[in-house]
DNA sequence: TCAATAGTGTCTTTGAGACACTATCCG
DNA sequence: CGGATAGTGTCTCAAAGACACTATTGA
């Protein structure tokens, strides 16, 4: 309950406020690698460091609705795949003040991220999650690293992955973004296999020429951006603990 | 990142704050059935209308702590179980003000939720989760109705039933617990091989004489209060979607 | 003895994984 | 033809489910 823990009623108006920000953890596949989208800071604390794109809530918007603004900012993107992380609000986390922060997760698919970041500013980056830069600004590691296990346990037992796909592609590209996400090879025919069992893809005619034999490409089925539908699962074994 | 947005400095301080509080949803089990603990509102708004525990947190408090003030206030209880569910914060939730919600959920053992909630008051009362109060205060049916998906689906997949245990129980017993919670029977043998094979179990000697054969007890393996390791697993599908 | 509850054994089916095979392109 | 990449078929093994069976108590 709100406002009220004992048997009296409160003034709540009294009480001192945090501020309240949102975090988006933006990722995104660049040649077949997952990145992550960092802001570097101008200003003190933390000047110079890399930090993950956020700001404070107004007031007459939802958190989801600060978590769009925020990334639209930041990429010019709308309609992604977006989810709430977990909220991050240790006293003493933003030196100037009590900051609560509601923490997000987007996919961007890998062909839109191209429209946005500008290419001239230094201060917005594509980072690999496989080089990020040695710190991060307030406790901005712990978030990101919560947010890849997360994403990598939810990538295994949802259809997610396919929010970080372009609209076509080949099913052996779809098990390499599998690959790079969980870190380990998967054995091309059992790929084959369940995703095809799944049903969740539908062949198109385009045909991909290459080195070798050309390849098939594959479209998802429903209506890929908002999807939520958790369906397929790679793997079953999985783990979201706490940060 | 935090009180920054764009390129210049900001000063966060000239933003309004809304107000932060902390609900926990704190299950346990009476009856082999499943409980959650409300209180019933006695000002407005919602006056009258039973509501999830929770409180403002303190500007020098984390947010579990405050979660862990919280459950003790109300029950008397500490070293439970505590994980952080979701953060609620539209707009609107609470007529009087701007609040952000952060929910977590608390499992208290069968054996222990005795000591706490004063039978003479009839302002705090655990509801059986199959036949709770038609309407809850604020936004508190979707916290509610998420909490207990959320259990449901990490049952699935953790350990976390053995929370809500007492210190000493029957495989069966174990096994009701699972029926109740997933809503569907299980078969007798196949779980006591699962159960087994998980070696999560230890056995005692101690028996329990009913109706019919004698029940040999168990108890769980290790240390059980703030166990977080996610290991056995009674079925493989699951599925926690947000709110 | 039987009713009641506890606990075990075993057969069948499913599905994951390993891995060898075929297909189609370019040169 | 051979190298390169795409895609298929099939065998094995382990785990899940169904279900029948045995065990131990009290009345």
């Amino acid at each position: 309950m709100e406002a009220e823990t004992s048997q009296h009623a409160y003034d709540p108006t009294r009480y001192e406020r945090p501020a309240v920000t949102v975090d988006v953890v933006i990722f995104t596949l660049i040649n077949q690698e997952l990145h992550v989208l960092l802001v570097q800071r101008r200003h003190w604390p933390f000047e110079g460091f890399w930090a993950i794109p956020g700001g404070f809530i107004n007031m007459d918007e939802s958190l989801e609705a600060a978590a769009r603004r925020e990334l639209e900012e930041e990429t010019g993107v709308r309609d992604v795949y977006l989810e709430q992380l977990y909220t991050f609000g240790d006293p003493g986390r933003d030196p100037r003040m009590r900051v609560i922060s509601v923490a997000y997760i987007a996919l961007v698919r890998a062909d839109a991220q191209k429209i946005s970041v500008s290419d001239e500013s230094t201060d917005v980056r594509w980072w690999p999650v496989r080089a990020l830069p040695d710190q991060l600004a307030f406790d901005h590691e712990q978030i990101l690293a919560y947010a890849i296990s997360r994403l990598r346990s939810k990538l295994e037992y949802t259809t997610l992955a396919f929010q970080l796909l372009p609209e076509l592609f080949s099913i052996l590209e779809l098990k390499h973004i599998y690959e790079q996400i969980l870190g380990e090879k998967l054995d091309k025919g059992n790929f084959y296999r369940k995703i095809k069992e799944s049903n969740l893809l539908e062949e198109t005619n385009v045909v991909r020429e290459g080195r070798g034999r050309p390849t098939r490409l594959w479209r998802f089925r429903r209506d890929r951006t908002t999807d939520k539908q958790f369906v397929f699962r790679w793997r079953e074994d999985r783990i979201d603990r706490n940060p």
